[in-house]
DNA sequence: CATTCTTACGTACTGCGTAAGAATG
DNA sequence: CATTCTTACGCAGTACGTAAGAATG
């Protein structure tokens, strides 16, 4: 195991020349100092001083291990440090989200937000999974909601709801209403998600890989705009039930019993672990708080609006 | 002493998010981590955890010790990761130098270190003070030796030699043999180094500082400029005795006995501390071996060249 | 009352100091 | 032979494990 000592103890044997000049600088004896030294070459099991003579020279590899000490060092001593600051108030979040969270718990999140942290200035963003990942990574942003589970290890996931997609059209636009398998779909224009939105490039995957290929697709990135032309009879929709309950209730949309039904999508909450996380931690578990409350109740999204 | 066991136990208590799980974690008990972390907030004298509950809450301030703890570990894990690599043999010297080391002992520093290191490449570069500290800063070169021994302490400096300057005339232009004083040279135009030299704002500085302010002077940054004016008889200059000393022998120039002598500049290598410094921290020692070596022989320029 | 962190106490062990030993120049 | 790093050995303080206690919901 190495210690912070042993690294201290290097620094001042390179500073100073001697073991005996460390050993003074830190208050202990050659021997201890000696000690510290084989302690870390043999728990490293790098060898970092050159002993065919008898001085305290680095080897180049020892050398190396001076720099990432130093380093280490200096955190330390940041770390002390921040004893004595104040830490300013929370005061600003950018929480990025792609639009179908901005059409439903989106309006939650705010209002749960606002409750928790009344001082603080929200700044909301809606853009492509693609974009929003692209944002996190710059630190344009402090924290995402997107499709997908596995990120990488320099950010923390939550997982949040799963996003159940299903076909629809105008009622009466396909003809037999039961056990409709996928092939039966070819025969009309289907209306879909492009691949820059996360969850319309998992299920293209995910058909892909399947070899279902529809002759005749329309994407973007605009749900609204999927749902209005499915509702004016354009195509065949497969779009997140979640949102578009209103549609379905004034019965200008109809879900379709197509088997076998795709996977949900499932999404997250993503931060980066190199920021402080008190704000961004608490914030995804608001999400998944509303998100989950929202999946039971699947509210219209016009009710979601108010607080 | 903060120790890198309580900083990974904070990680895992974090991670999983109970004491409990982070011991397992670790393999130890719960006990055991929960007075890695009291010690670890009696030592840094920070509250890491909220208390109010009997919870693994983080505080603010605990939120940003996570993030230094994290990127500390991170060191640990690339400290031990140099245990594998192979390091790649040394090859690139990229050193800096003003014009007055190029002309004494650029030659035999190169000369040594094509001795120690036959198969280094060295890219020397000439410029002025400023300029070489700035690249140095920007990591643009690997060692410099300019005048001056204070520097910032991210760099390591050897000191080198004091180089002494001297006042200096074409023979028999200065009437007065004897006890020169400053004042003396007022009637004369007086040729020296520009600001952008060190010594030439070392030696500015100083006289500024005694209120000695010649009426007319011409300012360059070139040595051999200089030389030529002096020995032109446009002037009196105040310059580096060492390199001009074949001029002296040859009855170019005459050295002006004036008093009180200026200070000698004092000349350092200096280098980085955040990069390996097996070859400039050797390099700054041949540097001292040359120059000091030098400076007892005082030999010509030209016969400097050869190895 | 279950979970979770803290405290108490005896133990094992790591790291240290003294002092002697070995290697280098 | 002086300097400098390593080794040996006994001691002391630290960190740990077991087990009980306190606080929270």
């Amino acid at each position: 195991m190495i210690t912070l000592k042993q690294l201290e103890a290097l620094l001042w044997i390179v500073e100073l020349g001697t073991f005996e000049r460390a050993a003074a600088k830190l208050n202990t004896t050659q021997s201890a100092i000696s000690k510290r030294m084989l302690e870390l070459e043999t728990s490293t099991g790098i060898a970092i001083f050159d002993r065919h003579e008898r001085r305290a020279q680095l080897t180049d590899k020892g050398d190396q291990v001076l720099v990432l000490a130093r380093q280490m060092l200096a955190l330390q001593e940041q770390i002390v440090s921040l004893k004595g600051g104040e830490n300013p108030p929370l005061r600003r979040l950018r929480l990025g989200v792609t639009e179908l969270t901005a059409f439903t718990w989106l309006p939650h999140l705010v209002s749960a937000l606002r409750l928790n942290y009344p001082n603080l200035t929200l700044e909301p963003q809606v853009d492509s999974t693609q974009a929003l990942c692209e944002s996190l990574a710059e630190d344009k942003i402090d924290i995402i909601a997107v499709p997908g589970t596995s990120f990488d290890s320099t950010f923390t996931s939550v997982p949040l709801a799963k996003v159940t997609n299903v076909w629809m059209a105008r009622p009466g636009m396909v003809k037999r209403r039961h056990s409709l398998k996928l092939t039966d779909l070819y025969e009309y224009t289907i209306l879909m998600q492009g691949r820059r939105s996360g969850s319309g490039l998992f299920l293209s995957k995910w058909m892909e890989a399947r070899g279902v290929f529809f002759p005749r697709t329309i994407a973007t990135d605009s749900l609204p705009a999927l749902a209005g032309l499915a509702a004016a009879g354009l195509g065949v929709g497969y779009l997140p039930r979640q949102c578009f309950q209103p549609l379905f209730s004034k019965r200008m949309l109809a879900i379709l019993p197509v088997k076998p039904a795709l996977p949900s999508v499932p999404y997250s909450a993503v931060y980066r672990n190199d920021r402080p996380a008190a704000l961004t931690s608490t914030t995804a578990k608001l999400m998944r708080a509303v998100c989950n409350f929202d999946r039971e109740s699947a509210a219209e999204p016009s009710t979601l609006i108010k607080p």
